[in-house]
DNA sequence: GATATGACCGCTG
DNA sequence: CCAGCGGCCATAT
């Protein structure tokens, strides 16, 4: 069990359609806290406990997978990634404006 | 209740 | 242009 902020998140992460990512700063920007990015970080680590949350569609603003080391291996993330459809190179993901996914501009005001 | 850490983001030097 | 530091939110100890 996890706060709503964390529920928050695990929504918001849970809608991301395959091939895409999104970042921290979007999703804490869509849930009203965009200084919050750290604290949706936090979130994703507990991701484990809680359900099936594609964390690996998560990057950072520079589309860095930095939590890449929290998963199971060091090149699952990159796997998935890349079984979807992501290019990732060194950690990277190619082609980030074209893959990133926005909930702001694709859920806007959802509630 | 307070201190330390974190899968971040942005600004200043 | 590249590098370093602080800030904000939440959780854990």
């Amino acid at each position: 069990m996890a706060t709503d902020f964390f529920e928050k998140v695990y929504k918001v992460v849970k809608q991301i359609p395959a091939g895409r990512v999104t970042s921290y700063g979007a999703i804490a920007s869509y849930l009203g806290a965009p200084r919050s990015s750290r604290a949706v970080g936090y979130a994703m680590n507990a991701s484990h406990s809680d359900a099936d949350v594609p964390a690996h569609r998560v990057v950072n603003r520079k589309g860095l997978l930095t939590g890449k080391h929290h998963f199971q291996g060091s090149n699952l993330m990159n796997q998935l990634l890349e079984s979807e459809g992501v290019k990732v190179v060194d950690d990277q993901v190619q082609d980030l404006a074209y893959v990133f996914w926005d909930p702001t501009d694709e859920l806007d005001e959802m509630e």
